[in-house]
DNA sequence: TTGTTTTGTGGGAACGTTCCCAGCTCTTTG
DNA sequence: CAAAGAGCTGGGAACGTTCCCACAAAACAA
């Protein structure tokens, strides 16, 4: 029942344990004829290297940690899948922690992670500045981390993957004024998020530049929950802000925002376009589906294993920061005849 | 830079790292002066157990394996949390790899498990029989398997976690009758998964001592995604067969259909009610909200995750099976003057 | 032939812990 | 007052690997 180890292929064979590493290895010094039947007695016995032994001689664990704001949305599991392409290749494991928007419990995950003895952490963080000064530790003690999504600020010299937030912010908004409308609204999640403010800056430079720019419309949410959004339009409804079409910082603050109004009656996208920022199924789980910026989820969450191991194997490597593209899709949400003829 | 080991603290403090141990484990026969001055030196020099070499030591990796069907829903990630509220506590890490409802994939995710050495592994299976054989095998082998939701036949001795799957069907089922629904169609998923069978009961039954038992509306799908859903109304449409609402399998299978009807002009729960079986963040984020059978996932994964350790501190703990309850929320999608009055 | 290189093998330290055992000193006991 | 016990400490094996080193035998060079 207990598994076959190095000692026991060497009692069997009558050959040093060091013979047999060679042999499995494949090392050079190692007569054919040895190689086989060492091989063959591996076979055998079912021979599995230990893996915590091998972690213990080389000084590493062999697993990083992903820590992620939500799970809620697909969007974190897409990013773990190229994560996990990557990875579970070369024999990592990757472990996922979730912070549910709470900087406090990402401190928490973080320290988790480090008392894990990970060799390395990918990280979608909560709150821009909150824990800058733990993620310095972390590094300093030895733990790299690699930043994705939402990042820190530039105080911090990391290695970073992120999308194009502000071109892709401008496009989306070029394309509601393209449909006719006129007042669109932003739902820009917490200022304390960079990529909120990135899109929101996108979002400002078009209206301004079609002189339809009012900040009235331009709405600070503290999260980005279904409820989130809904407050917010509840909000916008109450005071009587007038608005023909929302362009929401993710997908659930666009459909939490969407159903509130199909619930007051009010028809999407005849009256109101909806569009967001994202790249989850989500996005197509709702009637009309949402008009998004998807995102590369998958190739974000490689390109972040990447920049890693890079940091992993040699930890003075040059910290370097990728930008994606993400691509529009055009969905019902945002179908209405165009208003321009 | 390096971490401080035992014998660091040995050096440093001219003892020996057995007597260093047993101060920091507060073993027995150690002189309380010299504990403390070793507990201090260990604070000062930021002392942290090697948790590899504690792994090699007793032979464990202090994790696990969760492999699951899917991660577009949110129902997994519930479930992960409940599992690490009571793994991560005792130092345990949790390592989640998705199969994509494919057999194939889960059979490459459980093989990447054992080659992790994982202590024991948490499974939500894709596919009733398929693996079945290799499940034993890797037990065999040493490494304990709890299931959780979608569990292997009874040919197979291993401690589980599920929900009364047949009543809370029934239950619906009822409920939908009280509203005035007379045909009620059941999305009931592929065959392959025992819950799929014990719902599909569960609402035949009340439908025949009803007397409303019609088999043009037991639909089989052959998975559970939204286009599944979506597919099997699309062809109840087509082929002209009449009916007032739809009892889904799960969420996924629940939205798609229901967005496919709203796409068609046909109104939700007006012409057509719907209600499903999941317990996840998406039935409140579609408009009109599911009802659905709420199922305590986080539960279920502290339950899953207890039965685990049960098994992994004692491999020849008996096998048990825990049935949790579920509860049903009516929401908008079922909510129309009630039929009766 | 003799010296040098190549080829193959075994011994054993090292990774960072725990824990058994031996041994020392000091107190208690009959 | 010797014997027994309690209190405390150190030595070192063990967990399962890799890899450096030493060494023997064979192959090659001169």
């Amino acid at each position: 029942m207990k598994p076959t180890t190095l000692k026991d292929l060497s009692r069997h064979l009558s050959l040093s344990t060091s013979t047999i590493s060679r042999a499995l290895l494949n090392h050079k010094n190692i007569h054919p004829e040895t190689r086989k039947r060492v091989l063959e007695a591996a076979e055998m016995l079912g021979y599995q290297p230990n893996t915590t032994a091998l972690n213990l001689r080389y000084g590493k664990s062999k697993s990083i940690g992903l820590v992620v704001p939500e799970m809620v949305t697909p969007f974190s599991a897409n990013v773990l899948k190229g994560i996990q392409a990557f990875l579970n290749n070369i024999g990592y494991k990757v472990i996922i922690l979730v912070s549910d928007e709470s900087p406090d419990t990402e401190r928490d995950n973080l320290t988790l992670l480090e008392r894990f003895n990970v060799d390395g952490i990918i990280l979608n963080l909560c709150h821009e500045t909150y824990n800058q000064a733990l993620y310095a530790q972390i590094m300093e003690r030895g733990t790299p981390i690699v930043f994705f999504d939402r990042i820190p600020g530039n105080a911090l010299d990391v290695s970073k993957v992120i999308v194009n937030d502000h071109i892709q912010a401008s496009l989306m908004a070029e394309h509601l004024i393209s449909t006719g409308c006129k007042r669109i609204v932003h739902l820009m999640g917490p200022p304390t998020v960079r990529n909120a403010t990135e899109r929101a800056a996108g979002y400002q430079r078009i209206l301004v530049k079609h002189g339809i720019f009012d900040p009235e419309l331009m709405v600070k949410t503290h999260g980005t929950t279904f409820g989130h959004g809904k407050e917010a339009v509840k909000e916008l409804l109450k005071k009587g802000i007038a608005f023909d079409s929302i362009f929401a910082f993710t997908d659930t603050l666009a459909i939490g925002a969407m159903n509130y109004l199909l619930e007051q009656g009010i028809r999407v996208p005849e009256e109101v376009a909806i569009c967001s920022f994202s790249g989850t199924e989500l996005s197509t789980s709702v009637f009309p589906q949402l008009s998004s910026v998807e995102q590369p989820l998958k190739e974000m969450g490689e390109a972040a294993a990447r920049l890693l191991m890079d940091k992993i194997q040699d930890s003075s490597s040059d910290s370097r920061t990728l930008v994606l593209d993400a691509k529009l899709i055009y969905r019902g949400s945002t179908a209405r005849g165009s208003g321009k003829h």
